[in-house]
DNA sequence: CGAACTGGATGAAACGTTTTAGGCGCTATA
DNA sequence: TATAGCGCCTAAAACGTTTCATCCAGTTCG
């Protein structure tokens, strides 16, 4: 119970103090003979290393964290996936902190953080303005890469996927089918992913000089909750004025807006043809496998976990990179009916 | 960015260093005046506490950790959502750490937590037999509480899904609809999960004694994809032969054989009922609403957390408790098609 | 044979806290 | 006037590592 140090250990196997650490963390440079001595010492006493008295010694821990918007968002979970094979690869631990889109919670997390003196941070953070906090980590010397948000900066690196080329993408293939009343479903616009795809599906539409019409359905949030409440209102339109295509900011929003429709009546994608964005596990696994905007998930993870590592070991030679991703328009069934377009 | 500390704030502000750690632990005992010369000081320099040193002092640190199986199931986001509250809300830190079902990298994580000397460990086992580092963990007072696993063992705390009535509600259900020739579809049995919800079903069948028919289709993993395969299989069989009901061991199993009836046109409940099990979001969400037993996962979580704080403080003269939740039936349309009895 | 290395081990310093025992100057009490 | 108590503060001892400057005993080389 009393658990056991290195000193313990130094004096069970005759050797000092500093050789025991020398077995630990370079072993080569002990003979054999008193390593192998060390090391049943170390077994018979159940000894383990006091991770916050190396720490202390070394300034940093070795835990890097992943600050993310909500745990339950599929989005997020695949980042994490990504990033854990990255830190676990190079011997450290990535720990996960849910922000919940809560700018205080994130917040008190980002100071729990810095007090641990964490090797660095990942963070797709809540406000788009001004963040002290951030900045503040920054200055201590603790790298920071932005997630998906806020390519740009000067003073952090940033992994990014074009949400413009993605809602492009989208756009490009309604147009294709046929679609002339198209609407894009998603909010707050505040939010920069949501801004920028719907930037993208603007800019293909005017690219092509189409006549078809792009209508913004602003909802309040990216939830199975909103969508359902986006198509209840899509519903309350004349047949003649609803559009026949809703292009979704993300999956949770198409989803619901999926389940609304089909519970209504309204059939996808012969009546309504539906896009959304992610390509979660459940967009293919819905009943109308959904059509959607892959993001490379698991790479967006993995390079924002190598450009931190790659700044925590340079140190000050370091140069900050942004790495933009791109996208992938994956076409299932709800979306796979064109249609002859209507004057 | 050479991090200031104590020292340097107690030299600043002209007082001992001891007084500064009294303004940050117990700021009544010291002068107001002091109090504000220290606190401008710290301010000034910017000092965050260093908390590798205040462990090593303390000889555990302030954060918890949970431990699951997938990151990406929201069973688990749930659960982890439900502990983040109360650790949070008790000035602790939840760090979430991913076993991925794999054995080994389970072990190197609570190596890791180990050596952190955590203040705790919220786990769901991958393994069900002995759990070497896991008893290891107990022994050097770490407390631990088993997650919706391993009930019963004296030397740790657990909480707990019923199950067993979990299985029960699911067929009553069932048999309440008519049904007459009954899947269970889960897998491995090796997970006590699958194998308690179907001892549910059978007792539930055994019970009435029913003429009802319950043949088991082994799963190799509780995924989307393993029910698609499990459904091609249902399908293999004679119409006559083939269930009417299908009873899945999670949600995500049965929205993969939702997926597969849909789209080889079997229509759901009218041909075949489908009830899953957890009431995922995204249970609710699908195009043909699934029927689920809901279990109350934040709750989980929240107890989980709350016993392992009281072992945390009250130390040796805590007795290790069992808490049992019950599930509760969700019935949606995915089952909601009452049948003749056929004879 | 002396000098220069070398592989292997040692001892002590340092990392930044928290805590404990005590010191100092007052005031209230007997 | 002693004494005890109190409020406020200080000094020093831990906590368990890692690292760095040494040291020692061989070995190699000129």
């Amino acid at each position: 119970m009393a658990t056991a140090n290195i000193k313990e250990v130094a004096r069970h196997a005759g050797v000092s103090l500093g050789t025991v650490s020398n077995v630990l963390n370079r072993p080569d440079t002990v003979a054999p003979a008193t390593r192998q001595r060390v090391l049943d010492a170390i077994t018979t006493l159940g000894y383990v290393r006091n991770d916050s008295a190396r720490q202390l010694r070394a300034g940093h821990s070795r835990t890097v964290a992943i600050v993310v918007l909500d745990v339950a968002n599929p989005f997020f979970t695949d980042v994490v996936r990504g990033a854990e094979q990255v830190i676990e690869g190079a011997g450290a631990m990535l720990v996960v902190c849910n922000s919940g889109e809560d700018s205080a919670r994130e917040r008190r997390h980002l100071e729990l953080l810095e007090e641990q003196r964490v090797r660095g941070v990942l963070i797709t953070p809540v406000d788009h303005g001004p963040q002290p906090t951030l900045d503040k980590l920054i200055e201590r010397g603790i790298p920071v890469v932005l997630v998906d948000r806020g390519t740009g900066r000067a003073n952090r690196c940033s992994v990014a996927v074009d949400d413009v080329l993605g809602g492009r993408l989208a756009m490009d293939h309604l147009l294709d089918q046929g679609h002339q009343r198209i609407a894009y479903l998603g909010g707050p616009l505040t939010i920069a992913q949501v801004a920028d795809r719907h930037a993208g599906a603007a800019a293909a539409l005017q690219d092509r000089g189409s006549t078809a019409e792009l209508r913004v359905a602003v909802t309040t949030s990216l939830t199975v909750a909103a969508g359902r409440r986006a198509a209840e209102e899509l519903l309350a339109l004349p047949v003649r004025k609803r559009p026949t295509a809703v292009f979704c900011a993300n999956d949770l929003i198409a989803l619901g807006v999926l389940q609304e429709l089909t519970a209504r009546g309204v059939r996808v994608p012969i009546d309504v043809a539906i896009v959304g964005y992610d390509d979660i596990e459940f967009a293919g696994a819905a009943a109308v496998p959904l059509s959607s905007v892959r993001q490379p998930r698991d790479q967006l993870g993995r390079a924002a976990a190598e450009l931190l590592l790659e700044e925590a070991e340079s140190g000050d030679t370091h140069r900050h990179r942004h790495v933009v991703f791109q996208p992938e328009m994956v076409v299932r069934r709800s979306s796979d009916q064109p249609r002859r377009t209507r004057r």
